[in-house]
DNA sequence: ATAAAAAAAGATAAAAAACTCTTTTTATTT
DNA sequence: AAATAAAAAGAGTTTTTTATCTTTTTTTAT
């Protein structure tokens, strides 16, 4: 559904929420052992999301990426649209360029609700809700 | 959602199924056309599907593509396991190998709905059901 | 025998994913 | 203050995957 970065940048978020306090940063080498990923493309994803404002670093010794209370409202949606961008909502299941209610694929109708309930879903849930999931121990953000 | 490839795939099974009656076969270049795709990667997924039994195909003058009774019931989720594979009802939002109930991602309960619903529509909906609204008119398989 | 068509194999191009190296920033130490 | 070291930022390269194109072979109706 998403791109492996777009995959990649959901987990570091929430990864980042949830080990980031006040002023403790996460360092990229935690994020990668954190959610399984390849360090220096987690790097790259993450710079992406600091330049647009989706979570903050600082550099230097004891820096790293934090979150402040604007940052954990971001809702996944955010995330994915940062990264693989607005698809989710416009794309048309056989890839038509203009599919629409007046102009719809075969498939269009059958997959309206779908889409409006993954819509909800993306927007609805925030980096602050899986932050709080995952601090319950009954939630991964890796496996193996 | 889908590889370019799956989105060719079910637009050139619904227009081989639209056109193709009894003894009428399809030409790759007619299927080029009528879903505006490009020839040769069109001719390389057809041959895949041929060879998975979903449609079916004679060579030499007047050949082409069609479909039998069999072939106009497969449903969009053949198509796309035929291609993709399997991925749209095993794969984790986040991509985690072992996501389950008991090894849940952050996402896993708010996505299972929508997934249960996604398998249910690309399940249930078959190439016939597409040929017919193509028939009415109201529905594209391009645009532009 | 010819020609029309799919089948097959393989080459090329483009995009996505992953990695490497260099630079910049900044807290800490001296 | 100056030097050091830790960390992100940035630029660029390689690898892998996906998409597209080219050529050759096989089949079959005429």
């Amino acid at each position: 559904m998403f791109s492996k970065s777009c995959e990649y940048a959901i987990k570091a978020m929430i990864f980042v929420a949830q080990k980031s306090k006040d002023e403790v940063r996460v360092g990229v080498k935690d994020i990668t052992k954190g959610i399984d990923a390849p360090e220096h493309f987690i790097a790259k994803i993450l710079q992406d999301l600091v330049k647009k404002k989706l979570v903050n670093s600082v550099k230097g010794p004891n820096g790293g990426f934090y979150m402040d209370k604007l940052n954990l409202k971001s809702s996944i949606a955010d995330i994915v649209r940062a990264i693989d961008g607005d698809g989710f909502n416009t794309n048309c299941v056989i890839g038509l360029k203009a599919c629409s209610e007046k102009n719809p694929c075969p498939v269009h109708f059958e997959y309206k609700e779908i889409k409006k309930n993954l819509i909800t879903m993306l927007e609805g849930n925030t980096i602050a809700d899986f932050k709080e999931k995952l601090d319950s121990g009954n939630f991964f953000l890796k496996n193996k």
